[in-house]
DNA sequence: TTGTACGCGTTATCAA
DNA sequence: TTGATAACGCGTACAA
């Protein structure tokens, strides 16, 4: 920050006060519209741009909105972020992003610096190592706007926008089973994060619904990279082949993607041989040799909502505390077996 | 930001002077070990964290850097955020995200609020509309620091992080050629944009060294979008069939997944009638049934760099303007005519 | 080692 | 309609 001008430049330069600078350029009525015009003119021609700094400091009010990624590169968040600078841009207000790289430790420290740079108010998607919520309860016993976005902790006190996890597996699931298909696989995701298990609980769900019996062995607990679902898949072609499933539920994308490369590894064809379906409509979903069925997301949605209700929260217009689900969309390809495409 | 703790309230506390505590807790060294112990302990206490804006108003410094991106949800932005990100954290700097969406109107008046806000470092990469200059440099005339990504503005004295556009056009043109291939089209891309501009320069470079003929009626045109690509291949089959290439230049790996489509469209086969390449390794690239030869661009890396120089003006340490080159890594699948992959 | 006065650039308040 | 003063929370410079 080198010489910048000032308010007291624009009024010294004028023969007025700082304050009727102020007035003038924060369009306050008690200010003639001879001064005001003046004013916007000299301004201009001095190159003076308030001290949004200053400003802050006085107003104790940033205009100002901490963001906090657990992972940028992954496709979905990407789409969440462009939601975000939607909105803060229609109403004013800067995005500060903070990338926590799925690192509790790290996140937490991030937390700390965006509150020491008064943030008006917080939007979190929590790093999946995250088990101390701490830091959250504190962010929210200080009064500090707080929503959660994709990654929710419910029943701390704070609001949460997410996708409807749950519902979206089970009627994923349950569009695999009016296939006719009874023995079905589970790629699941870690238990411990959120989306994994209440993507379980939905094709569980569903299952149950339909009267089918749930077949512990094919239920693999395995991860949400394109590795995990090639392992997972592997360890359920080592039962005995009878007890192979016929149509396979994969917790993510890129899961599903691994799992279809283990098929076609066996030898298998898909959906002929087995049907797979995944989640997350992942841009590579619709080029796989057989174009991928699976939930798209509407993550530009999420991050539009996350900040709506954030900002209105910030500004008093409705701070009761709500649990706002984006609903999936379900992508019929012909990996679960259907004709189209 | 509600009542939230001072210095004053730890001082009070403790019967001592602001002073005091702010010398302990920004590690000075005139201070007693048992008194910035007592600090310490009782900040910690009273969750007492300094405020960054007051700090930022009176040191001039707000260690916050100002980010403009065109485009958020394109797979090469988010991992040059990413790098940035990796930097800023390092460093102990905030990042500041703006997203321009192309738009040059919006980009002037985030790059107006970004200043207002006091970064102390701004990183651009220039929306496809911008014509005007007069902004950027009003930035370097105030000796704000600023460095280019990717999307550059030469000789106006501000440094530059991209991709050697050029030189990999060259390089990818030059492995077509070696195939064997004369008749070489380019679909190219807007030649206001900086990289339409250069690769298309890239391509004639290679010709010009190998000393083939250039066709005019074999460069096309177009945008950086799939369909373009589309339309633009089509343009070219409405040549006679004795003028159609042997071999393709797209100017980047969406215009190529669209070309192929027109190839595939017409009945011919790639690479067998009409080789392809195409430009940044986008996701979809090796999923095509004929996987694209394409350049790699490090978005990470431009990322790092660009932060990295633009921290290094913004304490003084090297202020050179420099113009710093990724290299694109030459992705050879299948698509070009190489047997392998 | 510690404290006091002042200033950073702005706005709210109250007086003129 | 306009201006003087104080305040926001902190750090620098100097004094104690």
């Amino acid at each position: 920050m080198s010489r910048r001008v000032t308010a007291r430049d624009v009024a010294k330069s004028l023969g007025i006060s700082t304050m009727t600078v102020s007035r003038a350029l924060n369009a306050k009525p008690n200010v003639s519209q001879i001064t005001r015009q003046k004013v916007i003119e000299t301004s201009k021609k001095l190159g003076y741009f308030p001290n949004q700094i200053a400003k802050s400091l006085v107003l104790k009010k940033t205009d100002t909105i901490g963001v906090v990624v657990p992972e940028i590169t992954h496709s979905f968040f990407p789409g969440i972020i462009s939601g975000i600078e939607e909105i803060c841009y229609q109403n004013g207000y800067q995005l500060i992003l903070a990338h926590s790289a799925e690192d509790s430790a790290r996140e937490k420290d991030l937390i700390y610096t965006l509150t020491s740079q008064q943030v008006d108010g917080l939007l979190i998607s929590t790093a999946q190592t995250v088990e101390d919520y701490s830091v959250y309860k504190q962010i929210i016993q200080r009064g500090l706007p707080l929503v959660f976005y994709d990654r929710c902790v419910r029943g701390i006190g704070a609001s949460c926008v997410s996708i409807d996890d749950e519902e979206s597996a089970r009627r994923i699931t349950l569009h695999l089973i009016n296939h006719g298909y009874t023995r079905i696989a589970h790629l699941a995701g870690p238990q411990r994060v959120l989306i994994g298990k209440l993507r379980l609980e939905g094709f569980k769900r569903a299952l149950k619904e339909k009267k089918l019996e749930l077949h512990p062995e094919l239920i693999i607990e395995a991860g949400l990279q394109e590795q995990d679902g090639y392992r997972a898949m592997q360890k359920i072609f080592e039962l005995p082949p009878a007890q192979w499933p016929r149509a396979v539920v994969a917790v993510n994308d890129p899961a599903a993607f691994g799992a279809m490369k283990s098929i076609f590894d066996k030898g298998l064809r898909i959906p002929e041989d087995i049907a797979i379906v995944g989640f997350s409509d992942d841009i590579r979903a619709q080029l796989m040799p057989s174009p991928l069925t699976t939930i798209r997301q509407n993550a530009y949605e999420v991050g539009k909502r996350a900040v709506h209700k954030l900002i209105q929260i910030i500004e008093g217009k409705n701070t009761t505390i709500e649990d706002i689900i984006v609903k999936g969309e379900l992508i019929i390809r012909r990996s679960c077996g259907c004709q189209n495409n």
